[in-house]
RNA sequence: GCUAAUGUGGCUCAGGGGUAGAGCAAUUGAUUCGUAAUCAAUAGAUCAGGGGUUCAAAUCCCCUCAUUAGCUCCA
């Protein structure tokens, strides 16, 4: 129930969702023009930013997510009157609600460490219990910036200046506290009961490295104690998925000292990417995509030709050899034109889908750094696609469509991202908008939802990001396919047309799994290490009852292994429970138990890592099981999210 | 790169100015066992690296490196 006040002081009341379409335009039609508020789950919300400066509808959408939005927002007020109240001469710069709770920038003399995290949430549990109410105001510019100014706030000032000149400048003040704030927020402070702060942060003052840096503190809050204790435990158990542990865990990879950035991998970590790169192999195979190989150091002139020596050389690990400047790839793009410049093209051969899984090095801020999401050497399983402008929409889609059926495969969800032209491009504007509207076309017929980036493509083309999660809801930019305006171009690439004439080819470049070790990363989270058994680097454990079984156990290894079957037998002296246990934590998916029994009849007693004992089966019974599972790339983990 | 925190045997962690401690793993021996941990013994660390303070530094201070959480950047 959606309850509306209007100025007359009639309250009408409105459903949710086709109501409040009703809301909507009644606020349009000027009828409440000055609407107090809104009633949203129980709860008082402001109302206000519905409108657009004109009075037009902006935003009016009730969901649960505004619902918790109002509500950290709100704790980010909280939590800033706490500051400001134990550090006076604290300076405000913004404070949002975030998927996960909130925080608030704040430039401050004393340095904020761990232990200043009760202190403040002790104060902001003493504003909750004030329970003041949340009063809105607005103020003309010049009073805004005077009032600001006089509340010694320099970087709400600056928010106030850089707002548009017709903007509605309001603030929100509760009990001593005042704010500039757009809104909305709950009615009062009471709410916010349970309080976490998180983390602190420093963070760079509108987001711009060359500013002053802020520090950053995030928190969290729920209505009961309860719920707050669940978040907790529930962060807790996603940090068990990391892929950093695991990855030790189940000896997949390590990181070294020695190699800052750069993953070194374990036999059981190759043999998972082989089985990926197999996969991939096959996928790309079907799909019309030949195979190339380009090296991995070239020289200056070919990295001034494509324009990275100049914009992004600080990225790129440079050598000199017989006294010339080479570079080591960064990117795949180059090495990818010259196997395309060897040779004279027809359009009747387009569109030329040219794959190269090739490994490149960026040398990536040290901070940046984060397990094998982010590293400083990693194969990116690349495609260069060369075709005619009327090619773009279809050939697109097949990628997108490529891209989809293999995250199926993994059972994973993902977001896409369409990033349009940004201020700063090369090339026409009227090819911009045909690539734009074949790129969004595209998706629309594929029926893929997807958010649009204003602003946010590559100078050289459009491009469109899918998007996977890790473990605690960070997500990774893993696929995507850009247009490419420049490298045709800067390269001179041609081709032979219909007419006879040589024409410049549209290119463009795209990856599926982006980072095959990105990839593995979210592979791990997402399976929380129990990968399906077609990935698993392990897929049968043999464990014999005891020494006396060992033959029998080494047949049955060797008639998986005659199968392809990655087999390992577990041959210690120990008891059947503790081989089991081991098994079970190294997520093997088939453990098979061999005694007595088992030699006599020719069987082994299969038990699967989730559903347990299976019962005696003969081994043609069980392997031609996992065969299928295999064969069919079943997602048989029992982890997925 | 920036802000902050952390760095102790292979792993997980305790200790926090008086010459290093646990559990797991490892090794050896015994046990030959029926579905998530058999028993015993042994070995293993100049406490990230370097410098300083001190009679004495893993512990306090400084620098460097790495890692973690963010920022910035990005696959």
């Amino acid at each position: 129930m959606i309850k509306i006040t209007f100025p007359d002081n009639s309250v009408r009341e409105y459903e949710k969702g086709i109501k409040a379409l009703e809301v909507a335009k009644s606020i349009s039609e000027g009828l409440a023009r000055n609407v107090v508020g809104a009633v949203y789950n129980g709860e008082t919300i402001g109302l206000q930013n519905v409108l657009n400066e004109d009075g037009n509808i902006k935003f009016l959408k009730f969901e649960d997510k505004e619902g918790k939005d109002v509500f950290w927002h709100t704790s980010s007020h909280i939590m800033a009157n706490a500051i400001k109240r134990l550090w006076p001469d604290a300076k405000l710069a913004i404070g949002p609600a975030i998927d996960n709770g909130f925080y608030y920038d704040i430039d401050v003399e004393h340095r904020f460490v761990q232990e200043d995290f009760e202190k403040i949430e002790a104060e902001m549990k003493k504003i909750v219990k004030e329970a003041s109410q949340l009063e809105r105001f607005e103020l003309p510019r010049e009073e805004a910036i005077k009032f600001m100014t006089d509340a010694q706030e320099p970087y709400k000032v600056e928010l106030i200046q850089d707002l548009p000149e017709d903007a509605v400048i309001s603030f929100y003040k509760h009990g001593d506290f005042v704010d500039l704030c757009a809104g909305p927020h709950l009615e009062s402070t009471k709410k916010p009961k349970a309080i976490k702060l998180l983390s602190i942060a420093g963070a760079y003052w509108r987001g711009n490295e060359k500013n002053k840096m802020l520090q950053r503190i995030y928190g969290i809050t729920f209505e009961k104690a309860k719920d707050l204790e669940d978040y907790l435990k529930m962060l807790e158990e996603a940090k068990k998925r990391d892929h950093r542990k695991l990855g030790k865990e189940l000896e997949l990879f390590f990181m070294s000292e020695s190699g800052p950035g750069f993953p070194f991998f374990l036999p059981k970590g190759v043999e998972v990417k082989n089985e990926l790169m197999k996969y991939w192999r096959e996928v790309h195979k079907k799909a019309g995509y030949v195979e190339i190989e380009s090296p991995i150091i070239l020289n200056r002139q070919l990295w001034e030709t494509s324009g990275h020596w100049f914009t992004y050389k600080e990225n790129m690990y440079t050598t000199i050899i017989d006294e010339q400047d080479f570079a080591i790839k960064p990117m795949n793009c180059p090495g990818g034109i010259l196997v395309y410049a060897n040779s004279m093209h027809s359009y009747k051969d387009f569109p030329l889908r040219m794959g190269e899984v090739g490994r490149v090095h960026r040398h990536e801020l040290s901070g940046a750094l984060h397990g094998l999401m982010r590293v400083r050497a990693f194969t990116q399983d690349d495609a260069h696609i060369f075709m005619l402008p009327e090619q773009i929409k279809d050939e697109i889609k097949g990628v997108a469509q490529l891209i989809d059926e293999m995250y199926s495969t993994f059972g994973f969800s993902y977001h896409v991202e369409l990033s349009t032209r940004p201020e700063k491009f090369l090339g026409e504007i009227k090819d911009w908008d045909l690539a734009e509207a074949a790129l969004q076309e595209a998706l629309v017929e594929l029926g893929l939802d997807f958010v649009i980036n204003e602003g946010d493509g590559a100078f050289y083309g459009p491009k469109i990001d899918f998007h996977l999660t890790d473990c605690i809801g960070r997500t990774w930019q893993c696929g995507t396919i850009q247009l490419d305006y420049q490298l045709p171009q800067r390269f001179e690439l041609e081709y032979i047309g219909a007419d006879g004439q040589k024409h410049r080819p549209i290119m463009i470049h795209r990856v599926a799994f982006g980072s095959i070790e990105r990839f593995f990363g979210i592979l791990i989270e997402q399976y929380a290490g129990a990968f399906p058994t077609w990935l698993a680097p392990v897929q049968v454990k043999v464990l014999p009852i005891s020494d006396k079984f060992m033959d029998y156990a080494q047949k049955v290894k060797k008639q998986l292994e005659a199968l392809n079957i990655r087999v390992e037998l577990d041959s210690r002296a120990e008891k059947i429970g503790y081989k089991i246990r081991e098994a079970q934590m190294e997520k093997v998916p088939f453990m098979f138990v061999v005694g007595e029994k088992e030699a006599e009849n020719n069987t082994v007693s299969v038990r699967e890592r989730q559903k347990g004992d299976l019962g005696a089966m003969s081994i043609d019974e069980i392997s031609s099981i996992i065969l299928d599972k295999i064969k069919n790339r079943e997602n048989d983990s029992p982890q997925l999210l």
